[in-house]
DNA sequence: ATGAAAGCGCTAACAT
DNA sequence: ATGTTAGCGCTTTCAT
């Protein structure tokens, strides 16, 4: 019951009657080494269920075969990400390991750098680091940084058009003849949630609509500070006619708000979220949303990633995606 | 812009005047540094960047409080029992690390174990396998499995009680008077799938019903492979008036079917999914299915883990959770 | 209090 | 064809 000590290579060689050389020979494919030996070799490995460590091959090579995937949450976003990047990566003859924040609020902010030192130049090959807090150093590996906190810095980032996505939710709205849109917005330290806000305010101006600073309501992006945003905006006297929320969670978020109060949507109330993940479609009534393509963006981010990695020299190393407005049945004419 | 090389004790000792071995003994606050000296070395730490290779570490300690999550795909089941154990790991000072497997079919079969001598004793102190093909082995390092291919072997085991669930399922739609009640089965490697049709047998005969094998069809748990099997259920001239799937995923697939041969569950078919997986809660209608506390599971399964281990002692190494029927809108009496 | 040196498991020069 | 050896970055005796 008690773990076995490790076969090591050692072991192997002893029991084969080599030098370690000799099997390491062997394990890499080397030339050098008699049909005979390597064929016994061969055997006593698969005998003694032998694997070469991953850590001491690690330590002596700097090349791994592995990337890493560091991200904070298994929240939805992040989970689409790791499955696109999970995608890609099948094809490229690297393998995937993902490190999760171990969530410690006060480790927050720069874990993945930690994470990175740690790592890289060791574990892995490179990293696909997703929303990221810190965008400006450099590591001793390629880095591919999805959606990052911080706006386009020199790190290769993969991202999607949020500026010109919040256009087309608030056109979308004003196109309805809604003119009453208010904003659940997202975490201000976010460089996504800061454009889609633009886009926002740039939207409502181009059709000639006053922006009123009391229709923008804080929502960080979270379900229970959306809730009370939510709350807040629709149990006033002249509330919106419509809302535009920076994200998916918030939307549906609110959804529930408004079923609680009482208020039909998409009758009494329109309603536009961002990302398009899953859940989107399946709520009641489906949600009309801008998407932004995020497995194609974790699967970008891999081939991306690969190609540093292969010192691939690139054109560029900004990839935004496209967003586009998939419309559902949570929005309405007035 | 290319990568700088790593940070090294060595860098850091270099520039502190003082020894590796001291650096080191900073590092792990180790007495005999005089406070000045230890002062001196935390600074250059800071100011450099550095942080200590977990590789380098690994290799020398035998322990290196992270724990590795091995799964063969992000699927939703897989990815439910992924964000529970991320939960659970918060709590125990381990870091988690999920390895995803490579994908390529021809290394599907016994690829955690692969994985896991390749880990073990080394990068991880322990590790859970998400549906693992292989029990039977013992490795360097404590292995907890969630949901195994085979039945409980030796192996420290967290499952659910499928057999129990199947029974609930069955019941359901018996008592709602249902009599030709077919079964989309699951992959007949799988000990879960075997214990749900063994479930749907029994609990058909003990309610006098005969079991018609032509009523069986595989749906291995996969969309595809489901929605054949459904098709083929539902355009028969005398089919069926309940179907029974083994996870939700077929039941999705079925649901998708019957919605295209014009077929209205639950008022021409009532369906019955198994695992509640969070899309369940959100098909149309939403689907009546037999819920496995799957994250619960992954919390569980690290839990247990951990205290294997910190060499506990356990009365137990084989935890079945409780199954339950959670009943949404698509079955109804007949 | 500090440092020299051995060694974790492996690979790659360099002998033989 | 095979073996000897150095060394990857680190921790830990064991000197000094």
């Amino acid at each position: 019951m008690n773990p076995l000590p490790r076969v090591t290579i050692r072991d192997v060689a002893a029991e084969a009657n080599v030098s370690v050389a000799t099997v390491s020979k062997v394990l890499n494919r080397r030339y050098g080494v008699s049909e005979a030996t390597s064929e016994r070799v061969n055997r006593v490995i698969r005998e003694m269920g032998y694997e070469a460590s991953l850590v001491a091959r690690s330590l002596r090579n700097h090349k791994t075969n592995v990337i890493g995937l560091l991200i904070a949450d298994f929240d939805p976003f992040g989970s689409e990400v790791l499955k696109g990047a999970a995608d890609a990566v099948r094809h490229t003859g690297f393998e995937l390991v993902v490190y999760s924040a171990g969530g410690r609020p006060d480790e927050h902010v720069g874990w993945e750098r930690r994470y990175l030192s740690r790592l890289s130049g060791t574990l892995v090959d490179g990293a696909v680091l997703v929303t990221p807090t810190v965008t400006d150093v450099n590591y001793g590996a390629p880095i591919v940084a999805v959606d990052p906190h911080t706006g386009p810095s020199g790190m290769p980032t993969v991202d999607s058009d949020n500026l010109r996505g919040a256009h087309l939710a608030v056109e979308h709205l004003t196109g309805l003849g809604h003119r009453r849109i208010a904003m659940i917005t997202g975490r201000p330290d976010l460089q996504s949630a800061r454009l889609r806000e633009r886009g926002y305010r740039e939207a409502m101006a181009a059709a000639g609509l006053p922006v009123e600073e009391d229709l923008l309501r804080l929502g960080a992006y979270d379900p229970e500070v959306s809730r009370d945003a939510a709350r807040d905006l629709l149990s006033r006297p002249h509330r919106p006619t419509a809302i535009f929320t920076a994200n998916d969670t918030s939307a549906i978020a609110t959804m529930e708000v408004a079923a609680e109060l009482g208020i039909c949507v998409p009758d009494d109330l329109s309603l536009v979220g961002f990302d398009d993940i899953p859940e989107a479609a399946r709520t009641q009534p489906p949600l009309t949303t801008v998407a932004q393509p995020i497995r194609e963006m974790g699967r970008r981010a891999v081939e991306l990633l690969v190609r540093l990695i292969g010192q691939e020299s690139l054109e560029t190393t900004h990839i935004t995606l496209v967003t586009r407005l998939v419309e559902r049945h949570s929005t309405r004419a007035i």
